[in-house]
RNA sequence: GGGGGCGUAGCUCAGUUGGUUAGAGCGUCGGCCUGUCACGCCGAAGGUCGCGGGUUCGAGCCCCGUCGCUCCCGCCA
C-alpha cells in the first residue's frame, strides 16, 4: 500500500464499498459526538467523510485532530446507511472507517479559517495566501485559470501559431509606462529593463521570418495598481502574424477568443463571430467609451443642433463643444428624488448639472416634461425622442461640454442609468472590436501633436501623401486613422492591437509629426528600424490579457481572485515580504548607494 | 501625488447622545454526547478598541496628527 494514499479524497464511490483504502489530506471539519468522531478530510481533488468509533485504537490520535491538520487515515470503505448519505457531496455515498490514523503535520490556531464562505480582510487573505488558496472558491479560479491557459494554448497551436520566449532581462521599451530596472553588476550604471510587452522582441521575430508566433507572456509596468490592473505583472496572450491584414488579425484570434469564453462559459452566452467592428469615433459617441459595455442597451446620441436651434430658448447648452443624450428607458416612473439624485451624482464627476426630460403622454401625444422641457418647442422634443428611440414612459438626460469630457459624463451616466435600471443583459459576454483609431491626438496642455495610441502602428493614410506631409498640418494629421484596434468584452478592454509600422521610412516620418527627430528615432528603436531594413514582411498582432480573460470568466471583480500569489494595491508581496531591503554587499556588487527620501517635517 | 471608505478578541462583526466591569457568532481550551455533515449542550480563557496627542469629571465614540488596508482619480494601451 502506498505510504500515503491509495485514492484521493474526491474518488471514492459506492463502487469501492468493500475495500480497504488510505487517505491523506486536511482536516476540513471534525465533527466529535465523544462516542464518535466525523473528519471530513480534504485535499485538492474532493472531501471524504471518515468516521473513528471509540473502541478504534486511532480513536485517541483522531480526536486530538484540529482544523488543517494533515493526516494519513486507513480502513475499509463502507457504505453509508441511506439515512446518513449525504447527497451534496460526490463521495456522500460511502465513509472510510478509521482504523489506523498518522498525524503528518500539524496545525496552529488559523489566522483565516479555511473552512466556510466569509469574506476576509485582502492583507490577511494575502499574508496567508496558502490558506486561503485551500479554500474552494480562491481554489478553483486558479484551476480556471490554468485550464484557461491550457485552452488557449491548444487552440493557438491548432492555428498554427508557435509558442516561443522571449527575455525577461532587456532594454528600456518604448511603451508608455515607466519600467522595473535591474542593475547590472557587469556594466556599472547601466540597467537592464523587465519588459512592459515583448512588442520589439515579437516584431522581430516576424522578421526572423517565423510567421506565427504566440507566449502566454509576462509583463512588467511600473505603475499603480487597480481591482481590474496588477501592480507590477501581468500577463499576456501576445501573437503576431506575418502577411496579414486587420481582418486576418481578426480572423485567427476571434475564434480562439470564442471558443475560450463558451468552453468555459458554464452556461453563460457568448456572442457569435465575427465581432461587431465599431469605429472609435463611433464608440465615443454612442457608447461614450472605448470599451463600450454591449449588455447595456444604452445609445447616447448627438443632440447639439437641436439645442442650437434658434427657437429653443434653452440657453445653458447654446455654444457647447457637445451637447449629448442618454437616454433612459422606463425612468419616468421614478420619482423626483430619483432624478435629483442622478443630478447630484453628475455633479459629482465634475459636470456642472445634468438636465434631463421625461417623455409622458398626453392626449395621445408624446410631450416632454422636467425642468428644461418648457424651454423646447414641441418639434424639438419630439426630435429628440425620435433620435434616442424614446417613447412615453421613458426619460433622457444631456450632457453638454467640451466633446472629450461630455463623452466621458455621457459614457458614465450611460453606465450608471444601465444599473440602477437594470437593463443589462445577463449571462452573457458581448465582445466588439474596437477599430479606426485615431493616429495622433492634440496634447493642449503642452500644445503639440502626440502618439494617440501605440507609435508603432501604420498609419490608415496613402503611403506617398504621408511621406510628403507637412508636420504643421494639425486638421489633416489628427484625422490619419491608424491600423490600430482593440477586443473589449463586457465592458472591459481585453487586448489592443495593430498592424505594424515596417517602413523604416513611415516610421521616422511618424515620429517626426510627434516630435521626435530622425536622430532621435534612430537612437531609441535603432535595433528595430534597422532589422526592418533588411527585409521585414508585412505583420501585426495583439495581446489579450490572460488575467483579465479568467476574470471575465469567473465572475469576480478583482484581479486578486484568479491569480495565485498577488500583490497588494501598494505592490507589496506581504508573503513573502517584497520588496525588500537588501545587503550592503549586494549594493556594492550593484554600484547602487541608496537616497532614502527626505522627510517632510 | 490626490480623494472616499474601513481599522474593536485568533477570525467575522455589534457597540445607543460621550457614562457602571466593551459584547455576540466562529475558532481555541475543558466537560458531556454513537450518525453528524454549519452536529448539539454546559463552562472557561482570550481586548494596548491601529498608534500618538488633545478636549472632557469621564473617550471605542468628539477633535488633530499618524500608520495600515481598500476603492477611485492621476498614471497605465
Amino acid at each position: 500500500m502506498h505510504a500515503y494514499r491509495t485514492h484521493t479524497c474526491g474518488e471514492l464511490r459506492k463502487t469501492d464499498v468493500g475495500k480497504r483504502a488510505r487517505l491523506s489530506g486536511w482536516i476540513h471539519r471534525a465533527r466529535d459526538h465523544g462516542g464518535l468522531l466525523f473528519i471530513d478530510l480534504r485535499d485538492h481533488y474532493g472531501l471524504t467523510q471518515c468516521v473513528v468509533e471509540p473502541d478504534s485504537p486511532a480513536f485517541a490520535v483522531a480526536s486530538e485532530g484540529r482544523s488543517e491538520w494533515v493526516l494519513t487515515v486507513e480502513g475499509p470503505i463502507v457504505a453509508r446507511s441511506a439515512d446518513t448519505v449525504n447527497p451534496n457531496l460526490p463521495t456522500g455515498q460511502v465513509e472510510l472507517r478509521i482504523e489506523n490514523v498518522t498525524v503528518q503535520s500539524r496545525a496552529e490556531e488559523l489566522p483565516l479559517p479555511v473552512f466556510g464562505d466569509v469574506d476576509y480582510p485582502e492583507d490577511i487573505r494575502l499574508r496567508y495566501r496558502f490558506l486561503d488558496l485551500r479554500r474552494e472558491r480562491l481554489h478553483r479560479n486558479i484551476m480556471l485559470r490554468s485550464n484557461v491557459i491550457q485552452s488557449i494554448r491548444r487552440r493557438m497551436v491548432a492555428q498554427g501559431f508557435t509558442e516561443f520566449q522571449t527575455p525577461i532581462l532587456t532594454a528600456s521599451s518604448p511603451e508608455g509606462a515607466r519600467d522595473f530596472l535591474v542593475p547590472s553588476r557587469i556594466h556599472p550604471g547601466r540597467f537592464y529593463a523587465l519588459p512592459q510587452a515583448p512588442q520589439q522582441f515579437k516584431q522581430l521575430i516576424m522578421v526572423a521570418g517565423f510567421d506565427r508566433y504566440f507566449q502566454i507572456a509576462p509583463c512588467f509596468r511600473d505603475e499603480d495598481g487597480r481591482a481590474d490592473r496588477s501592480p507590477g505583472e501581468f500577463y499576456q496572450l501576445d501573437f503576431e502574424m506575418s502577411f496579414v491584414t486587420q481582418e486576418d488579425v481578426f480572423a485567427a484570434i476571434e475564434p480562439v477568443l470564442a471558443g475560450v469564453f463558451e468552453e468555459f462559459a458554464a452556461g453563460r452566452n457568448v456572442s457569435g463571430t465575427p465581432f461587431p467592428r465599431i469605429p472609435y469615433s463611433e464608440a465615443m459617441l454612442r457608447y461614450g467609451s472605448d470599451k463600450p459595455d454591449l449588455r447595456n442597451p444604452i445609445k447616447i446620441a448627438d443632440v447639439k443642433d437641436v439645442f442650437d436651434r434658434e427657437d429653443v430658448a434653452f440657453k445653458a447648452f447654446k455654444n457647447k463643444e457637445a451637447v449629448r443624450a442618454i437616454p433612459a428607458p422606463g425612468a419616468a416612473a421614478q420619482p423626483r428624488s430619483w432624478f435629483d439624485r442622478m443630478v447630484d451624482w453628475a455633479k459629482g464627476e465634475g459636470a456642472a448639472g445634468l438636465g434631463y426630460i421625461v417623455f409622458e403622454e398626453e392626449n395621445g401625444a408624446v410631450m416632454g416634461k422636467g425642468p428644461i422641457a418648457k424651454f423646447l418647442p414641441a418639434d424639438a422634443i419630439s426630435e429628440i425622442a425620435r433620435r434616442t428611440a424614446s417613447k412615453a414612459g421613458d426619460a433622457v438626460f444631456f450632457a453638454a461640454d467640451r466633446e472629450a469630457r461630455a463623452a466621458h459624463l455621457a459614457g458614465h451616466a450611460r453606465l450608471k442609468l444601465g444599473n440602477d435600471l437594470d437593463l443589462n443583459k445577463k449571462n452573457v459576454f458581448e465582445f466588439c472590436w474596437i477599430v479606426d483609431f485615431p493616429m495622433y491626438e492634440w496634447n493642449e496642455d503642452e500644445k503639440r501633436i502626440d502618439f494617440s495610441h501605440n507609435p508603432f502602428s501604420m498609419p490608415n493614410f496613402d503611403h506617398q501623401r504621408f511621406l510628403a506631409l507637412d508636420t504643421g498640418d494639425k486638421q489633416t494629421i489628427l484625422g490619419i486613422k491608424a491600423f490600430q484596434y482593440d477586443i473589449v468584452c463586457n465592458g472591459v478592454e481585453l487586448s489592443s492591437g495593430a498592424i505594424r509600422n515596417h517602413k523604416p521610412e513611415i516610421m521616422l516620418k511618424a515620429f517626426e509629426i510627434a516630435g521626435y527627430a530622425r536622430e532621435e528615432t534612430e537612437r531609441r528603436f535603432g535595433g528595430m528600424l534597422n532589422a526592418f531594413r533588411f527585409g521585414a514582411p508585412p505583420h501585426g498582432g495583439s495581446a489579450p490579457g490572460i488575467d483579465r480573460i479568467v476574470m471575465l470568466l469567473s465572475d469576480v471583480p478583482n484581479l486578486r481572485e484568479v491569480t495565485m500569489f498577488p500583490m497588494n494595491q501598494q505592490a507589496q508581496d506581504l508573503l513573502m515580504g517584497a520588496p525588500s531591503e537588501v545587503t550592503p554587499k549586494q549594493l556594492r556588487e550593484l554600484h547602487i548607494r541608496v537616497v532614502p527620501p527626505e522627510k517632510s517635517p
